[in-house]
RNA sequence: GCCGCGUUGGUCAAGGGGUUAAGACGCCUCCCUUUCACGGAGGAAUCACGGGUUCGAUUCCCGUACGUGGUACCA
């Protein structure tokens, strides 16, 4: 049915941060256009301009960038069917929207705001609580199908506000096939007359949608399943415009699910239950409300877009982790889910904690460096990746670098000496004070096994055993039970800070020992 | 209320008329490591419910329940 090029699109509208569900579909949309060796455009539906947020379009390209899916068109980029903004578009709505009255789909409606407030009180009872301006209704309001043509003209010629209705048929089946639910069926009169165009001149999404797919010959078009119950509306106006051979292919895309409760993601639920929501950390400019972002909590993006490309599907076997070509080769629509997807946090740190253990140190010494001089921390490229190398496989976001890796950095402020304490004794500060000067003998760099081979030769030599030896050690260097095995730590941090650490260790244990003794 | 869409373990999910119903996350036990982590080995589900169809249904059909989306001059 469809051999003609792929060209998929991504239409948000600029209002806020771009959320999970957001990233997923500009995600599907990519993958899909890839793999067909299509294009990917970008295309901002600005048509509400009492939602319009200043700087969510930079955001969205930020975004795009930050995970690796780039679109082929968009605003910013230019392309062959550009402008890309629908504000900038304005002018092209009407003729559509006109074309339909002249051919009996749509209709000019004058009702103002108060009379449809009205009409809906008016009609609201218990078993329909939102009553519908649709064929019924549209008998008793004001408009080009209610009024005789010379009001409907006179009120057009006296530039009275109006809009452009489209007019459902009154009991028709419209069945369409979406690629992810198969066929998809609605009775047209149980959908409602939907504004097409706006008083203000301005397309409503209904309008917009259509006419900019058609222009930019979308081949495709994906977007959330809250859009299907008005897929209808939009199916009719294909057809009525005469484009239905051209309309593109449909799929609706599952939910992403709050974790907990009921209903779809929303950014209150990552407050509540502590993880973003959105890809980067947004603030809205009007409210200065701030939003946290996966980005700065230290997601690597392929991580992101993994976990994300999972929500929804897979290829079938037992793979979760793919590189972004492996995802372009395999994705298809047919595997995508019908059902949504509840977003489990720790399956997406998981994620996360898998590509950072299996990535390079020196591109997390990249990554990581500028988080160490927030903190005021100013350390070499090379040492930090040598750390990072230590430390990766316990990391579940780059944001925990530090709690696992200060002691490279600074000196321990406190030490856990309760687990050593009470089995510390004669014999053992005797073993440190006689090792500290034969640590002077290896190299001001030794490797761990150097430093393994001298402290074990010293301690079978004193007749200690060396697990006991090798948590106060352990303590000594980083203050905690915790860590990268002992002697790495050590080898790392070199002779001169080891021997330092010992000295204030030891003598940390006998006051620690003292007092409890006292 | 009405309309649409959906329903396999706590979560993501494979599978699809006949199976011991994969795997992953999380959880628990054990091994490795005298730290933590990594890595191993195990443990926990009869597929929402009720009717059909069938020799046989978790898989097909119909209902019900539940969930979810829509029901704006928002997208």
């Amino acid at each position: 049915m469809n051999n003609r090029k792929v060209r998929v699109r991504f239409a948000p509208s600029p209002t806020g941060g771009l959320h999970l569900g957001g990233v997923r579909t500009v995600l599907f949309n990519y993958l899909f256009a890839k793999h067909h060796k299509g294009e990917f455009v970008l295309r901002i539906e600005d048509t509400d301009q009492t939602r319009y947020v200043a700087g969510a379009e930079e955001y969205i390209n930020e975004c795009l960038r930050w995970c690796g899916l780039e679109p082929d068109e968009s605003p910013s980029k230019g392309g062959p069917y550009a402008p890309y903004r629908q504000s900038e578009r304005k002018a092209l709505y009407r003729q559509y929207a006109e074309q339909l009255v002249a051919s009996g789909h749509a209709y000019y409606a004058f009702d103002t705001p108060e009379e449809l407030e009205d009409m809906r009180v008016r009609l609201k009872t218990t078993e329909n609580p939102a009553p519908q301006y649709n064929h019924i209704v549209r008998e008793q309001m004001k408009n080009s199908l209610t009024l005789q043509d010379s009001e409907v003209q006179a009120l057009l010629a006296k530039n009275t506000p109006h809009v452009i209705r489209i007019k459902m048929p009154e009991n028709d089946t419209l069945t369409f096939t979406d690629m992810i639910r198969g066929e998809v069926s609605f009775n047209t009169g149980m959908v409602d007359d939907k504004v097409l165009l706006k008083a203000d001149g301005m397309p409503t999404y209904h309008l917009a949608v259509v006419v900019d797919d058609y222009l930019m010959k979308i081949s495709h078009a994906f977007r959330g399943e809250e859009w299907l119950p008005s897929a209808p509306v939009h199916i009719l106006l294909w057809k009525h415009l005469g484009w239905e051979s051209e309309m593109p292919e449909w799929a609706h895309l599952p939910l992403i699910l709050k974790p907990d409760g009921n209903g779809k993601l929303s950014k209150r639920d990552g407050d509540r239950l502590g993880f973003p929501v959105y890809a980067m950390n947004w603030t809205d400019p009007r409210s200065n409300e701030f939003t946290k972002g996966f980005r700065e909590l230290g997601f690597l993006p392929e991580a992101f877009v993994n976990m994300l490309v999972m929500l929804g599907w897979n290829d079938g076997t037992e793979q979760e982790i793919f590189s972004i070509e492996e995802l372009i080769a395999k994705f298809s629509m047919d595997r995508v889910h019908k059902a949504g997807a509840k977003f489990d946090f720790e399956k997406a740190k998981w994620f996360n904690h898998q590509y950072i253990h299996h990535k390079d140190n020196e591109s997390l010494a990249a990554l990581l460096q500028p988080m160490l001089a927030e903190k005021d921390v100013h350390a070499g490229l090379e040492f930090v990746a040598q750390v990072a190398g230590l430390v990766k496989e316990r990391l579940y976001v780059l944001s925990e670098f530090w709690e696992h890796s200060f002691f490279f950095f600074e000196r321990p402020k406190t030490y856990d000496t309760g687990a050593v304490v009470p089995k510390w004794n004669e014999a053992k500060e005797k073993f440190f004070t006689t090792w500290l000067p034969k640590l002077d003998k290896l190299p001001k760099q030794p490797g761990a096994a150097e430093l393994e081979a001298s402290f074990k030769e010293l301690a079978a030599e004193m007749q200690i055993k060396v697990g006991e030896l090798q948590l106060p050690f352990r303590i000594m260097l980083t203050g905690g039970k915790f860590g990268p095995p002992v002697f790495d730590i050590a080898s790392t941090l070199g002779v001169t800070e080891t021997q330092k650490r010992i000295a204030i260790g030891v003598d940390t244990y006998r006051k620690a020992a003292d007092t409890t003794n006292a």
